[in-house]
DNA sequence: GTACTGATATGCT
DNA sequence: GCATATCAGTACC
């Protein structure tokens, strides 16, 4: 069941503590991807220091990020990375929902060979438990890059489907904004409590 | 296990 | 010029 407008369209924490368990699905050149998500990071635009969108900013990057709910918002950072969030809420509205770890379920070899070259039966060991566990991980083994900035999730190349029910929801701080000020101590990270593939830290 | 480094686009001051 | 919503590799306990 692939998720409609109207799960997006929700406060943003709410839909952030939603995600997780469900599945995020990616279809390319008959490649299917499936990936259960483990861990997410809600960014407030508006009030949130942290958010690209602080204070109602618009920048070429962060564009996607007003736009109505359900459609990726993917920024390169780093100089070498993507990684992908999901915007939330009303058009005019900039927030957005970061995907930072998930769980593989299908289409093993495919991210693998996009992320090391090898198919996943060779990877070692660290190499399989570090395949999607941080958001530009998932970006680069998902082959997304800027061209998903902007794409619906409500169409069929890359959406997000019904999962299981997540009891053990933890809910802590966020990760790598220890500049923030106020905005670091949040408690906007969720992840499943347990599992071995979020990014820890 | 922790600690430091380099890769370097984008937006800020 | 400088910081950042990151990661991989290396060096060292």
């Amino acid at each position: 069941m692939k998720l409609k407008r109207d799960f997006y369209e929700r406060p943003t924490l709410e839909v952030a503590k939603d995600l997780l368990g469900k599945t995020l699905v990616k279809i390319q050149d008959e490649k299917i991807y499936r990936v259960k998500i483990v861990e997410c990071e809600a960014y407030l635009g508006l009030e949130d220091r942290a958010a690209h969108s602080f204070h109602g900013k618009i920048t070429p990057r962060v564009k996607s990020m007003w736009g109505e709910a359900g459609v990726a918002y993917v920024y390169f950072t780093y100089g070498m990375y993507y990684c992908m969030n999901v915007v939330t809420e009303k058009e005019g509205i900039p927030n957005a929902v970061l995907i930072r770890a998930a769980e593989p379920l299908e289409g093993l070899d495919f991210m693998s060979l996009n992320r090391y070259g090898k198919v996943y039966s060779e990877l070692t060991k660290p190499q399989k438990k570090n395949l999607l566990n941080g958001p530009a991980k998932l970006c680069q083994c998902l082959n997304i890059d800027r061209e998903y900035d902007g794409m619906s999730l409500l169409g069929n190349e890359l959406y997000i489907e019904e999962g299981e029910t997540v009891e053990n929801v933890v809910v802590t701080g966020r990760i790598g904004i220890e500049n923030s000020k106020e905005a670091k101590d949040y408690l906007y990270r969720f992840y499943i409590g347990g599992s071995p593939y979020v990014s820890k830290r």
